[in-house]
DNA sequence: TCCCATGGTTTCCAAAAAGTAACCTTCACC
DNA sequence: GGTGAAGGTTACTTTTTGGAAACCATGGGA
């Protein structure tokens, strides 16, 4: 594995998923297939205009596939595809970094904030 | 291991990572500790004022170590903490899955953009 | 006929992020 | 006393992002 391809897949990690909401519905998806509103629910304070500006992008990266089912009136679908699944289980792995180090972040953060607030 | 945790866990993410550098440093710091111009030519093309921000926020995190040189004039080294290098591991999972992706996520892409552009 | 639900899109606006360029400080050296 | 390097900070501007609210198309049912 070729450390020095790394800072340049950082570029393409940030398109996929720098933004507010993607990583957050990829999560709320790995529960199952779930229509647009049930979505929104789930993830919620998400507004209508960001769930569906940020599902197109995941349809456009081939993470998501999007049904309309034959239902009057018609209710859409949205699914994680396998490369969705597969992209999920890694992104579990930084999930589960940040559940373990979440109080020495926190702590980080407090110490350092302190520090510049006597100076 | 809870999945329900993860949702929030991203919140933190998003605010660990989620600008348009932080992961790029971090990788770049992989290699190594760094003085702060050297850092920015591996790093191009990012502003000294983005380094520094950036810098600032991983510090701030307790990822990264800013050491003083007692040189004249002074020099100043960035180097990731053990926490840092932990993050960096969890990081290259999501690196290598991009690597492996990236083909079948420029064919989505493109796909995507062709039928789009068509209607 | 009008209303409602679903799943959006559009418009307009505010806030946040990032880029550019100028400026600053300290010390060594000439 | 002027210059230059290192490592920043500040002020200003542009770009990007996100939120609110209004609007829209479809079709079924009262």
């Amino acid at each position: 594995m070729m450390q020095d391809d790394y800072p340049a897949l950082t570029l393409e990690i940030m398109d996929l998923v720098g933004d507010k909401w993607t990583l957050l519905l990829v999560y709320t998806l790995g529960d199952g297939p779930l229509r647009f509103s049930e979505l929104r629910r789930r993830a919620m304070p998400i507004s209508q205009k960001m769930l569906a500006q940020t599902l197109r992008g995941l349809e456009r990266h081939g993470m998501v596939d999007r049904t309309v089912l034959p239902t009057a009136p018609p209710q859409v679908e949205y699914a994680l595809t396998d490369l969705g699944q597969t992209f999920l289980s890694a992104a579990r792995v930084i999930c589960q970094w940040t559940k373990d180090n979440l109080a020495e972040l926190q702590e980080a953060r407090s110490r350092f904030d302190a520090q510049r607030l006597a100076a």
